[in-house]
DNA sequence: CGTATTTATTAACTTTAGTGAACGAATTTT
DNA sequence: AAAATTCGTTCACTAAAGTTAATAAATACG
């Protein structure tokens, strides 16, 4: 699990061996098992998160009913807003698998950049490329409809369909259970 | 104008005489004409911007039609997906006002990122926050219907109301143009 | 200035999503 | 193992968005 983590930095930065035991040090690992919730709504975490095994989830409880926004799996990074914000969440991250995760706490983010400048590059080209490839993802969710966002599913994340409730996957698409279990009927039908 | 940015970036970091020299003598300001393309389908281009004064536009042309997915407007800071990627852009960015507004190379970031450490934190930063931001607005968006979108707007950003043709805000709102004007006669029948 | 084009609205009709309810299947709890 | 809950699907119905077309208003252009 180590070397996938210090792969993972190696397409950013390359690390000293000095460096590579300051992570080391930090003992950021943690095995969680299916259904742990991470963060809660209203908690002012400091923590970020990042998977090298398993699946997060991101959801929101509006007027009593779970909505899921984000699904997070093997190689994503995620900072919850509540971190960057300095304010109580409005969601809550659990986790859908037993996962294998690293846990940094910003905090000591702030030590370790000031120490390593290094990192401080590393995280900047991160959060560049996440936020590129979010506005993409958000532009692909508006120009399309339910379908075609599930069609789109299918081709760049076919595990999610594999490995989430139906229930969970229809929110992140935006619409109800009914609906994606209608659309899926549609479409079935168009390909006989 | 420059003190516009120099108090933008204050929010971030602290800079010395010598270094708002060094950000001065970059000349990055630019006067752009409402209608002016700064970047077009397919190129690949390096530039970064900020806007000062006035409105960008990113939009896609899918099946011969303009489909808007952000406007950005003072104080907003955008770097294409291009740039980040080195793949050309899937879409285009237009003035939709005469805009005042700071455009930065990519090559130059890295140089000025390598002199003043202080720079790449601060990239740090603001790509952390708006990443954040993304989310919660890409949450938003999938968790609310069209009506709700728009009542939204009107809450957070009513200038764009203002400033912005409706088949444009449309698109900006994942539906058609003749959807958001009969939405909007609905929302007028309601208050009466 | 008048003409052409673009933009916004309205209407009729079609398609698709939301809603509430019912049902069996799967999963969890006791 | 039985009971209870959750999950996925289907159905009938309602509400809202897509589509096509017509028209009026605003804007741009020669």
């Amino acid at each position: 699990m180590k070397n996938v983590l210090f792969n993972f930095i190696s397409k950013y930065i390359s690390l000293t061996e000095d460096e590579k035991n300051a992570i080391d040090s930090l003992d950021m690992f943690r095995s969680v098992k299916k259904g742990t919730i991470l963060l809660e709504e209203g908690q002012k975490s400091k923590e970020s998160y990042f998977v090298l095994k398993g699946c997060l989830r991101a959801y929101y409880i509006i007027d009593g009913e779970e909505k899921t926004t984000a699904f997070y799996t093997e190689m994503d990074a995620l900072t919850p807003h509540c971190v960057v914000n300095k304010a109580p969440s409005q969601y809550f991250i659990s986790c859908t698998e037993d996962s294998i995760i690293l846990i940094s706490n910003s905090d000591i983010e702030v030590e370790i950049n000031s120490k390593f400048p290094k990192f401080d590059t590393m995280c900047r080209m991160l959060s560049e490329e996440l936020l590129a490839k979010e506005r993409i993802n958000f532009d692909e969710f508006k120009t399309s409809s339910p379908e075609q966002r599930y069609l789109n599913l299918i081709q760049k994340r076919p595990d999610l369909i594999q490995r989430v409730p139906q229930h969970q996957l229809a929110s992140y698409l935006g619409i109800k259970p009914q609906s994606l279990s209608r659309l899926r009927a549609r479409i079935m039908e168009k390909k006989s």
